[in-house]
This record gives structure tokens, sequence and C-alpha cells, in this order.
DNA sequence: CGGTATCCGAGAGGATACTG
DNA sequence: CAGTATCCTCTCGGATACCG
């Protein structure tokens, strides 16, 4: 079963974020990457304030953090407007598209075997 | 794509841990729980002792409280001999094992997209 | 050997105010 | 509207010492 793992995830002693997991994780980890990754999947083209309206929780300066990372990463573009006032489009790469499978293999199994007891 | 996402993954304004995501990453995220992941999968059975070794920067608090947080989400399975010196095993339980393609997944992805400009 | 208890530092993320 | 700046809190993980 762990094939791949072996020569390149976790060899002894590198440190996780230089692994193919380790990588993975810093891109879909943290507390919100992925909830927007789920917004810009469903709507294509979305504006900050409408990210923020729809991830209620989430503060600007952390949207505006996770969204600029993200486009490092190269999975979500920014598309500015320069008129007033201002408008920036975000939606995902081709890059962040193909993450959703493995969100989705998440999703599935945390519905299957998420606890309620508690 | 992203059918399984709307019903039950990031319902508007629900925390993420609440979510199919967000248990999965609660339970194989943070810095180290895959790491133990990989090592258990690898070697069947393992002693406190011998984990810690294979990850030389764990602490021993850290090895400690993870597989703790494994052994109660149910992927981890303990086994204690009760003896002088003490002895206890750690292992993999049947649904530890259930999270290794998406473990792989996210090795093959961060494989492939893994940049190293910088 | 296999831990727990305690204390500590770094970094993620939050609240609020301000700007082009 | 779309941010940035500042400050603050809180959790994760590390170091060390002690226990059964």
């Amino acid at each position: 079963m762990q094939s791949k793992w072996n020569k390149t995830c976790v060899p002894n002693g590198v440190a996780l974020k230089d692994t193919g997991f380790g990588y993975t994780l810093s891109i879909i980890g943290g507390k919100y990457k992925m909830i927007i990754l789920y917004w810009l999947s469903e709507n294509d083209v979305m504006r900050f304030n409408e990210l923020k309206r729809n991830i209620a929780s989430i503060s600007y300066k952390t949207l505006s953090v996770m969204l600029k990372e993200m486009e490092a990463d190269g999975i979500v573009e920014r598309k500015e407007y320069p008129q007033i006032p201002p408008k920036v489009e975000y939606s995902l790469t081709e890059l962040g598209r193909s993450l959703l499978p493995i969100l989705n293999m998440m999703c599935d199994w945390g519905e299957l075997n998420q606890k309620v007891d508690v």
C-alpha cells in the first residue's frame, strides 16, 4: 500500500513540509484554505467581500493572507480591475481544480467515519 | 465535481471541524500524525521508544499526545503489557489503514506539484 | 521503559482601525 | 470595495524534570 511513501514522503528526519504530503498539507491545510477552495469551486469567480460574506467567521486579515498564499501557490488566480471602486475577482486555476478530488476524498472519509459521541 | 461538498462538507458558517474534510484533517493534520501513521504502516507493531527513535525530532510529550489522540480517534491501537519494565505496542487499526489511500494521494499530488523555486 | 506535569516560545488566526 | 497595519489571544509543539 505505501509504495510512494517510502521513497519520497517521509524520509527519516526530514521536515514535514519537504515531503509530498507535507507540501500538499501546506497548501490545503490550515483553518480556511479548503473552505475558500470550496466556494471557488462552486462559484467559478468571486470577489473579496463575497468570499468574506460566505465565510462568516473569517477575518479580513486572514482571508487576505490566505488568498495571497493560495495565489502564490498557484491554485488561485487574482484578477484586478483598476477602477473606482476597486474590483478584484478570484478564481481557481487548473492546479487548484486538481486538488478537488483529494478534498472530496477527505470529505468522504470524514463523513463516513465522523463520530458524534461526546 | 463537488457533489459531496455541497451537502455536508462546508455548510455556510459551520466550523471546519464539523465538516467531513475538517474531521479528516483533525485526524491526520498537524505536524506528526501522518508520520506516525507512516511508520506504523511500515512496521505493523511498534513500541513507544521505537517510534521516538525513528521520528527523531519529536518530543516525548508530543509523541505521547499524538498517540493518545490517535488512539481516541480509533486509528491506532495501544496494547499494554503489565510487566516490569513496561512494554507497550502500537499498531494501526482497520480505520487507520483506511486513511492510507488519502495520504498516498496527497503524497502523489505533492510530489507532482511541489515547487522548488524560492 | 513508558510515560505525565509543568512551563515556555513561535506562529496561526482574530478584532479593530485606517487607506487608496 | 479591497484591502493593510497593529495588536492581541490561543493553540501546537518543545524542553525538562519527575513517576510507576
